[in-house]
DNA sequence: CTGAAAGCGCTTACAG
DNA sequence: CTGAAAGCGCTTACAG
């Protein structure tokens, strides 16, 4: 029984294949290629009696080799500032890996994932030690929260070819990225909410600014404006779930809010859980709408007026553009927006008379 | 503003970093490559030189001219048999993904997956187009239900390094591989049976001969055997879930058969149902243990008499295996069985009197 | 129509 | 301690 790792053997070569066929390896690799440019042609009956010795010696070329050859790696790295198969907080780059896998599939393309780029303790970083790890691969997509831009710059400025999932803005370089529509949506929502009634809508962001909450903030204010709502800045919260105050709350409600839009699925409930205080209830003493949705709809979910981000398209999408720029297909800065869906839900009361 | 990537600039290659730095290409390889057997001695201050143009240039050395030349790129593969992020049926690979995820991070190595390798319409395939795609990593870990052993041997022979998760016979090639242990798990549950005053235990087995399925029947029957139980051959059974007969239910019940093991979370829910259509109920007409479990455990599962499937071991183990091969620690074949946990249930049930 | 040669970017004996 | 050279297995201009 042969045993794993005893001894290499040697395969067959494209040189073994020529030197039998008495032709030379360019004759072989245009023959295996045929719509290449190499500018050979190869004779009808050379051709079948090379054919016929690829076939005797069971050749198969060497991809490692025509990769180097052709000046390509045919490898996309992924990476991510958090490991990508987290135990506890979920699987969050779960959908937007599977939609670059889908897209990266058929492509030609293999998917490099940096892991080893994860110091312990400290976050994982792109210039560990100083060089670029992400340079073994022809191109790299970002996923990930990491709010330090001067990493994206870097690279920028290297030429290396990569594309974020999420809008990162900088001031030195413009960046490639795939983003949600969370602008659109959060007006879209605004809207939703005139149409029902009403007429002093507050807006509670986290506590952190990103692009992501910019955004949303962006798609709320200029919503209110076109509308001519009211806009009080105290309507305007920025905050963590657990640090909203009861006060602010009870606040906006005396103030005749009756619509508020909150960041996250956990503002949502945190802002629930202190009108129940008061005996107060969503939606019949205030309308809530979440400003996007947790990766698996839960059931608990389903009842809240929120958007989906669509995050497998975002990962396909950032495939697609970086392709694309290796190809030379696209030029400039690749920047792109995806659409949120709505969904209705029931924490968003109609308040101005029959339906 | 700088733009990314409007000229293509060529990539930094060794030889670059060479030039700069005054030194040969010979000599910045064996600094980035401190540990292989090149016999090249490199002066501290000329390395410290080297390491600051590798820095400065953003250099990382190219994989695939590393794999051609025979050297070490600390990828580590992953090869699935089917799609690494489905959309439909659920995570498959999740849980052993996490595991090599968790394992590999911090040994320097970075993950390959290999999702190229996927022709269309057909399953994926190593050989795909006659030579092995896995040669870019440093070894793979293969995961993944296809039966077929060929290309298995294949690779074997050819002496790339790999571990399979999940136990792969070949009379050819003794394989590397982590399994859950079956046979024991299944044992186990026979005992507890028997304990329980169960004298005659059947067994509904998948309807294709894996190891898996292999590995659960022999635990049956060591079990039985061992404790001198009936053993009829009407009470092992093979078929998928959907094409269990109400006949052979009703029939082995008939012969007094009071405990069946199934192989899977379906085949136990079909049994139920056909009992169901008797007004026959789990546990009370008939005691029934599923010899594994699903992904994650639903709620629906909790019931059931079952074993669970250290799946992130066998990943974690996988990792570890394979990097002791390819570090020279592991010498032979590696073979490594790690036990399931028995999962108590509620629809094994005490037929001896009183606990 | 075909071959000899250079080159892709590395590593590894082999000489100094 | 360091460099020049060969070689991994291909592709692609460049000459015939």
């Amino acid at each position: 029984m042969v045993k794993q790792n005893t001894s290499r053997t040697r395969r067959i070569t494209q040189a073994d294949v020529a030197r039998q066929a008495g032709v030379s390896t360019a004759v072989v690799s245009a023959i295996l290629n045929p719509n290449s440019k190499g500018g050979v042609r190869v004779g009808k009956e050379t051709a079948e009696r090379v054919r016929e010795v690829v076939r005797q010696l069971g050749y198969a070329p060497n991809p490692i080799a025509q990769s180097l050859a052709g000046g390509k790696r045919n490898i996309l790295g992924v990476f991510t500032y958090e490991p990508v198969f987290p135990s506890n907080r979920g699987n969050f780059f779960y959908p937007m890996l599977r939609g670059i896998e889908m897209q990266v599939s058929g492509m030609g393309y293999d998917l490099l994932l940096f892991t080893s780029a994860q110091d312990t303790g400290t976050s994982r970083q792109i210039f560990g030690g100083g060089s670029n790890r992400l340079g073994v691969a022809d191109g790299a997509v970002l996923l990930g929260q990491e709010p330090d831009s001067s990493e994206l710059e870097r690279l920028a400025t290297e030429n290396y070819p990569f594309v974020i999932v999420g809008r990162r803005h900088s001031d030195l370089v413009e960046l490639n990225w795939v983003a949600a529509g969370y602008a659109d949506a959060t007006s879209e929502i605004v809207h939703q909410g005139h149409q029902f009634g009403h007429r002093q809508i507050a807006f509670l962001g986290s506590g952190t600014t990103r692009e992501q909450q910019l955004d949303r903030e962006e798609g709320y204010l200029s919503a209110i404006r076109k509308l001519g709502l009211e806009n009080r800045p105290r309507w305007r919260r920025h905050s963590e779930p657990d640090a909203i105050e009861p006060e602010w709350v009870t606040g906006i409600l005396a103030e005749g809010v009756t619509l508020l839009l909150a960041e996250t699925p956990e503002h949502a409930q945190r802002v629930e859980h202190i009108l129940g205080e008061s005996d107060l209830t969503v939606p019949n003493d205030l309308s809530v709408a979440v400003l996007g949705s947790p990766l698996e709809d839960s059931p608990a979910m389903e009842r809240w007026t929120r958007f989906q981000i669509p995050r497998e398209d975002m990962g396909r999408e950032a495939v697609r553009l970086l392709v694309g720029q290796l190809d030379g297909q696209v030029a400039g800065p690749a920047q792109t927006t995806l659409p949120c869906t709505f969904v209705p839900g029931e924490t968003l009361r109609r308040i101005n008379g029959d339906p």
